[in-house]
DNA sequence: GCATGATCATGC
DNA sequence: GCATGATCATGC
């Protein structure tokens, strides 16, 4: 029916600035089907009949058709509401093709995206599209898309199908798909049944996509199509660090000219940008990272290997914490499972107690996701403990500790499972968090024990 | 020496 | 004013 993409962009700005009830002449709406609003689009908007086959909804046009929420954050700039979910991963199939044959890039090798706005407290037929546009990866996003996917499908061939996790790959992601996680899957390389995934653009990637043309946020890239072609983003990540391994902070800051102030640890960040060869870039404007969803961490071990504290992570809100119902949903495990870690790995290489004014040496860098093993283990059970806390109260109790009074509480400790606690990390002990049943505790955070960091740089 | 609570410094 | 990264301090 549409025999450019002219006219399908034409056709598609019809709907700007229209909601869904007004564009739905089928009173689609009525059904609360999932996925509706790409049906309202297809059938009142462009006229097509609905199906869901392997095919690209606009064949002769090679372009399927994508309508997706974004959200308006607090200080006002835009995120992408979710992951933008593609078709379905068939395990028996994907791993005995190439990419180009894949079913991932013979339907959504180009997509034609209509951004609604989603708002709360606001009915669904009266959320509005925004903006639409056809979207091609660009080169580089392309080179970093097929590397995923030869990552997924590794995966699979070594039948490891039911370990997937968004965590594992930069821009394409295998996301779970299904009524619940019990909609299991069979896999070609082991007998494990895996939870039903599909492809998706990760969050991230959307929301990067969203600030860049809606926003207008520029933002700066490390790499190049060039290089991705030769090496994969990992190990340009690693290229990029590994020649300055070895060396003390302080020839560092000669080297690369920025100055350490004691006081401030705001040189990192610099230092950071500074070897990848975007200096004064900072680290939430690198492109890669945003879309990727790679968060900085620093770490400093000591000449035992064991970094002497544990690692912070953001506060704690208990409150969301309690009346979340299922894992898969919760704070905890979507922040572990779709985001990459970098450390920054600083070294001591002498005790305090033999050398007070000791150097620290920058000794690498290493990309971690955390194993979905662990995340729906040990992570999983300090979730369901801290709810069933939660639920009967937390047990707060004050101390005297010499001439102060502490703040004692029974949230997991770092001997719950070696993995990660709960403590204190607030501005004092009277910056409180309000809790449901009307106690009040110091703010909290989640840690992840300094021994197990040291497992993972290992 | 480690575990756990407390708090500083910075940047937005 | 607050969130966050980083680190101190005390008691067992």
């Amino acid at each position: 029916m549409y025999s450019t993409e002219e006219e399908l962009i034409f056709k598609a700005n019809d709907a700007k600035g229209k909601t869904f009830s007004e564009i739905d002449i089928h009173n689609r709406l009525l059904k609360n089907t999932k996925g509706q609003f790409g049906h309202i689009i297809e059938e009142s908007l462009f006229g097509y009949d609905i199906n869901s086959n392997a095919k690209p909804d606009f064949e002769e046009l090679d372009i399927e058709l994508k309508v997706t929420p974004i959200k308006i954050n607090k200080n006002k700039t835009f995120s992408s509401k979710e992951r933008l979910v593609l078709n379905m991963i068939n395990y028996m199939n994907e791993p005995y093709v190439d990419f180009l044959n894949s079913s991932f890039w013979y339907k959504n090798k180009k997509l034609l995206l209509m951004f609604y706005l989603w708002l709360p407290d606001t009915q669904r037929k009266d959320f509005r599209i925004i903006d639409s546009f056809i979207y091609t990866y660009p080169e580089e996003d392309l080179e970093i898309i097929k590397n995923d996917w030869k990552i997924i499908t590794n995966k699979i061939k070594a039948g490891k199908a039911h370990e997937l996790s968004e965590g594992d790959t930069f821009y394409l992601g295998a996301c779970t798909k299904g009524a619940n996680s019990k909609s299991l899957r069979e896999q070609p390389f082991s007998k494990t049944l895996a939870k039903k995934r599909a492809y998706s653009l990760k969050q991230s990637y959307m929301t990067t996509l969203v600030r860049q043309r809606i926003n207008g946020n520029e933002m700066t890239k490390f790499t190049s199509s060039d290089k991705l072609k030769k090496n994969t983003i990992e190990e340009l990540i690693e290229l990029n660090f590994s020649s300055y391994y070895g060396k003390t902070l302080s020839n560092l800051s000669k080297e690369l000219n920025i100055p350490i102030n004691k006081n401030s640890k705001s040189y990192i960040p610099q230092f950071i940008s500074a070897m990848l060869g975007i200096r004064g870039t900072k680290l939430t404007q690198i492109e890669e990272f945003a879309k990727a969803d790679i968060k900085f961490k620093s770490v400093r071990i000591e000449a035992n290997g064991i970094p002497k504290e544990s690692m912070s992570f953001k506060n704690i809100d208990f409150n969301k914490w309690q009346d979340e119902e299922q894992w898969e949903k919760s704070t905890l495990y979507t922040s572990f499972e779709k985001s990459k870690l970098l450390f920054i790995v600083l070294e001591y290489k002498e005790s305090k107690e033999a050398n007070p004014d000791r150097q620290l040496y920058f000794k690498k860098v290493k990309l971690w996701n955390m194993p979905l093993e662990i995340l729906n283990n040990e992570l999983q059970n300090i979730w369901i403990e801290t709810k069933k806390i939660l639920d009967d109260g937390i047990d707060i109790q004050y101390v005297k500790r010499g001439c102060l009074v502490v703040e004692k509480n029974n949230l997991p400790k770092s001997n719950f499972n070696g993995v990660a606690h709960i403590r204190p990390k607030a501005r004092n002990a009277q910056d409180k968090y309000l809790l449901k049943d009307g106690q009040k505790i110091t703010k909290q955070c989640f840690w992840l024990n300094s021994k197990y960091v040291a497992e993972i740089l290992k």
